[in-house]
RNA sequence: GCUGAUGUAGCUCAGUCGGUAGAGCACUUCCUUGGUAAGGAAGAGGUCAUCGGUUCAAGUCCGAUCAUCAGCUCCA
């Protein structure tokens, strides 16, 4: 007999050779029905291994991601065997689980089209009712390469074996059926498990993600334990859908992008420019607070610029073009669109000299930045080509360094928590030790950046993770992530240490010791871009903006002609006290003024008739509340004005 | 940039076998003057993304280009 720990603390003895499943049968049916693997002392396995000793388990169901990443992994084997018995000749490279479903990359003859998805998910859906046990066998590399070489012949996965795995002994394969695939596992106990299947799309990727290496056919897709929750998972997509901020900027006028002006330049059209210009405003005001000092710079600036700070040679892909013209005297000379503001601000910085008394200097700047992404990437406001960075450069002493990284991150998270972003990813982005050839500076000063880096997000308190790779060259950085209603992840703040360019740009500070020395250099923009920014805003208040960012804060609804006047003084005083009011003189009824606003996302509905004409009030509804009463005309001036200054 | 898909009125979408283009909403005008999410009628609105080809005839078939979408790759 064996000792078995479940999670609540229950202990339960069962003979040695049971497997996750007796576990389960032992506590429920239903939990036996719902069970998909088994964690043993954390480790996830298959639900039909047996157990041979004491140990603490966990019986995994769909409800949990690890649930979730076997269940979708397995289906990714199932959809491989259905395009196997539906377009022989099918080479499988990699097919993992994702966050939403999985994938597989194929290597096929055949050119998979729309009408294949429908015909791959009945299959599916076929090999479900067949109920396939699903076996884990292991053996050794040798023996798989042999099998992969021989029995079923599939190139890519005898690469995985030789190289990926090359240091494994032993390694294992999940066989269902006729199929087989190479897999660490864990995996469902049968093919039955799967009850409903989605394929969304198919795109193409490269083999090993290596853009040298052949290109595959990727096949999306998500499956579900039930047909309910594949039902609720569309409507899900579809509320999705209607966040989408490309969307909602068209249905609610706040940007446009049009080729004639080019991909990806987005046009701020005036209600989304009165978001960003109040988003501006807001930042401008806490940064006077904190000592920040404005400054404006050129939209383009001499190539020689970038190639001193190092941007040219690093990302010469993704800048336009240069600008290239010859002067009076012949002499050539060649301008970039402005890639990034920094070497602005260094030559700034380098314009008078500085005492160490001086620092920190805080140069900050709404600076339009453009960069030639490539034509794939783009995707409305959360990816452009011309885009304006909330940028500062803030000039300081080594020891003030910490101090500053602190101040940077808890303003990064002020603007957060005002706009309602409660979850945010934080990453510490650090550099690759395995590429140094992507960087600049010298070994000594990467520790020294990472290790201010950290000890900064650890004084603030923030939750990170560490990003390997994710640095800039000139430097660590900590980077503040959110998602958009599709999950996506989108960076938005940012906080960057850089010792390297202050080297390039000779920048200097004269110390209490009369001598010069560097200064270090913090790049800092909390909301990084407000094109990305208001993307993602859009997305994440579905367009139902906070009073003290609506493009149209009230609306004045006069129920019928003969109010008309008074409805009209009490819009002029609404526009006299600063709040951005319209009038609907339509002849149509109040429900559907009312209705129009509503669609219109306007925050505050001011309903105007006969009685309120009489006690010379209003009634206020809200959007997406309701009726909230009648109020005096100062009295409701005053109640929205608190609203918006405290921008709540 | 790569792979696939898409492009018809301001928006959402029909358009069969290749035979001179349709709906709803929005818009304009008129009627209607009303109490918290759609009052009624009429009217206007299109070089079917662009360019080229096949055909007696192209929104429809073929090719190229542009743009958009999904993914890949890349990302200061």
């Amino acid at each position: 007999m064996i000792a078995i720990t479940l999670p609540d603390g229950t202990v339960k003895s069962l003979p040695s050779g049971s497997t996750g499943m007796d576990i389960a049968l032992s506590i429920g049916r239903k939990l036996a029905q719902d069970a998909l693997a088994l964690k043993v002392n954390g480790q996830a396995t298959d639900l039909l291994a047996p157990l041979s000793a004491d140990s603490t388990v966990e019986i995994v169901t769909f409800d949990s991601p690890a649930g979730k990443d076997i269940f979708w992994h397995s289906s990714s084997h199932i959809m491989a065997q259905a395009i196997e018995e539906l377009f022989a000749g099918s080479k499988f490279g990699a097919g993992p689980s994702i966050e939403q479903g999985f994938y597989y990359d194929i290597a096929s003859e055949h050119r998979f089209r729309e009408d294949d998805l429908r015909e791959i998910e009945k299959r599916v859906l076929e090999i479900s009712k067949r109920d396939l046990p699903i076996c884990r066998e292991e053996m050794s590399r040798t023996a798989a390469i042999e099998f992969f070489s021989t029995t079923r012949v599939d190139p890519y996965k005898v690469e995985i074996l030789e190289e990926t795995l090359k240091n494994i002994e032993t390694v294992s394969l999940y066989h269902q059926g006729e199929f087989t695939d190479l897999c660490i596992g864990p995996h469902l106990p049968s093919t039955a498990k799967v009850k409903a299947v989605l394929l969304t799309n198919i795109s193409s990727s490269y083999w090993r993600g290596d853009s040298s290496r052949e290109s595959m056919q990727r096949i999306y897709g998500i499956t579900f334990p039930s047909e309910k929750l594949l039902k609720e998972h569309v409507l899900q997509l579809e509320e999705a859908k209607r966040r989408d901020h490309r969307k909602l900027g068209a249905e609610l006028e706040l940007f446009m992008l049009t080729p004639e002006v080019g991909s990806g330049l987005p046009i701020w059209l005036p209600k989304g420019a009165i978001i960003r210009n109040e988003l501006e405003t807001f930042l401008k005001e806490e940064q006077r607070k904190r000592g920040y000092l404005p400054v404006y710079t050129p939209h383009i600036g001499n190539i020689e610029l970038y190639k001193r700070s190092g941007h040219y040679p690093y990302y010469s892909d993704s800048q336009f073009p240069p600008l290239t013209y010859h002067d009076e005297e012949g002499k050539q000379e060649q301008y970039l669109l402005k890639p990034m503001n920094c070497p602005h601000h260094h030559l700034i910085y380098s314009s008078k000299m500085r005492s160490y008394r001086d620092l920190p200097i805080r140069l900050t700047e709404f600076g339009t930045v453009y960069r030639h992404e490539q034509s794939g990437e783009l995707n409305g406001l959360v990816r452009a080509r011309g885009f304006t960075q909330d940028d500062s450069h803030i000039y300081c002493r080594p020891d003030q360094l910490v101090d500053e990284i602190c101040d940077a991150i808890g303003l990064t998270q002020f603007v957060f928590a005002t706009l309602g972003f409660s979850e945010i990813e934080t990453r510490l982005s650090m550099h690759d030790p395995a590429n140094q050839a992507k960087y600049g500076g010298t070994a000594e000063v990467w520790e020294q950046a990472e290790k201010d880096v950290k000890e900064a997000a650890d004084r603030m308190g923030i939750k990170y993770f560490i990003g390997v790779g994710e640095a800039s060259f000139y430097g660590p950085k900590i980077d503040f992530i959110v998602r958009d209603a599709l999950g996506r992840k989108w960076q938005l703040g940012t906080v960057q240490v850089d010792y390297v360019m202050p080297e390039r740009f000779d920048l200097t500070y004269t110390g209490s010791d009369s001598q010069k020395h560097r200064p270090v250099v913090i790049h800092r923009a909390p909301f990084g871009s407000m094109e990305r920014f208001i993307g993602v805003l859009i997305e994440h208040t579905a367009g139902n903006f906070p009073l003290w960012l609506a493009p149209v804060q009230a609306v004045v609804l006069p129920i019928a002609d003969d109010v008309h006047d008074y409805a009209s003084s009490v819009h002029q005083q609404l526009l006299a006290a600063g709040i951005r009011s319209e009038l609907d003189l339509r002849s149509e009824k109040i429900g559907r003024k009312i209705r129009d606003a509503e669609i219109g996302k306007v925050p505050c509905m001011i309903i105007i008739g006969q009685k309120e004409k009489e006690s010379t009030e209003v009634s206020l509804r809200r959007h997406r509340i309701g009726d909230e009463g009648r109020y005096s005309v100062s009295s409701l001036i005053e109640r929205l004005l608190t609203e918006i200054t405290g921008r709540t």
